[in-house]
DNA sequence: TGCAAAATGTTGCAATTGCAACAAGATAGT
DNA sequence: ACTATCTTGTTGCAATTGCAACATTTTGCA
């Protein structure tokens, strides 16, 4: 996987720092992004420490949209902090490089090598954000449970050549993810197993069946 | 709504297409993009005419996941292309540029402007979609058909600063984008008509409320 | 203009789903 | 090591939804 400052050396990262509209912040632990980046169009970069994209509905119901690790990107623009009722809140003291939008879009280094490395370090980590996105998509818009479950196990088993499939957060996470009721998946989960397609133990699902 | 030549003379858009790796393609009505475009990564750009990307899913329904008008993107990387139920058709005489993938990431031009400029209109045009898909993505996560209808509302309502919604697409249409059954969007349409949240005349939807 | 195809509206019904309310197990922080 | 918090599994039940089957209207095209 790509990232933001791949093939760029630390003393041209610094010169594109200067050269770009940005700053560094620092949140303690449990501390939001949120006031310090809702004003202008940013990117902002991980430089250290943890962080986690949260969404609190108006119920109150909270849920983790994004990880957000080192060298992780999130902005104002790819991920909906726009909206209210997400957040960015930092769960260990972490180190953030802010980047104002316009200034990357505008900026009067063209022709500088470190300047287009970036761009089309950018680039990158874009098509591989929208293919996430397509990803996602293809899962939620199956229309019952268990094909967003067969679905999500297919992506996942193609991805890693595997029948083993090992997921990547909690089954309250999952649920999450495909959009969908807990329990209602437990059940769901529960039928697959009954049936033979899968097995699960703990964090690891085993597809049975070699198409669906 | 940036693209992909904007700032770039017709002159420098030839050389930018002599230096990457590109060809230009000519389809007649109803015929696939697809045996020509799905051996490599590639960028496709609508030059004249117009196609929309299909998906066909394994009980034969067919529905238009992007309509492709004049200079509309489309990717193997960014467009679900490489799922077998996906395809292009054009449904007049079309007229695509394909831009072989790497060659944009590999590009020995650096150093020109106009090639930086593509970049920087790529890279607008990209978080363009990686906004489109957040959008969709929070109305299609809600959990009812209500609030999904609702949240498109708001969405659409907020972007164009009225309470008068004119639709993009048919209420066929409509369902598809929020992945749920038409008639049931109808039955419950109805309800909100009777509720007396919303009226509906043709393609056009009054809101009748404040906030929800 | 006329005709075939697509879009719309409606309804009954069965299947799926979300939700509430638990109990039990795992995990993380002090 | 203890405790509060988070995760998981289960079940009944009511509400929501998808689907099939139709009639009607609108649209696009020859």
């Amino acid at each position: 996987m790509i990232q933001i400052f791949d093939n760029i050396s630390v003393k041209n990262r610094l010169k594109l720092l200067n050269i770009l509209e940005t700053h560094t912040l620092h949140f303690q632990k449990n501390n939001s992004f949120l006031p310090y980046i809702s004003k202008d169009n940013i990117i902002g970069i991980i430089k250290t420490g943890y962080a986690q994209i949260i969404r609190t509905d108006h119920n109150g119901n909270r849920t983790i949209i994004e990880e957000l690790e080192e060298n992780a990107l999130f902005g104002t623009e790819i991920s909906s902090l726009k909206n209210r009722e997400y957040d960015i809140i930092a769960k260990e003291e972490t180190e953030v490089i802010i980047i104002d939008y316009n200034s990357i879009i505008n900026c009067s280094a063209n022709n500088k090598s470190f300047y287009n490395e970036f761009t089309k370090n950018l680039l990158q980590i874009f098509t591989a954000k929208i293919q996430e996105k397509n990803e996602r998509l293809e899962i939620i818009t199956k229309k019952t449970i268990r094909n967003k479950l067969l679905e999500y196990f297919s992506i996942m088993s193609k991805k890693h050549g595997s029948k083993h499939i090992y997921l990547p957060f909690t089954f309250t996470g999952l649920a999450d993810y495909l959009a969908i009721d807990r329990t209602a998946m437990s059940r769901e989960l529960k039928n697959l197993k009954e049936e033979g397609f899968i097995e699960i133990k703990n964090k690891r699902i085993d597809l049975l069946y070699d198409e669906y």
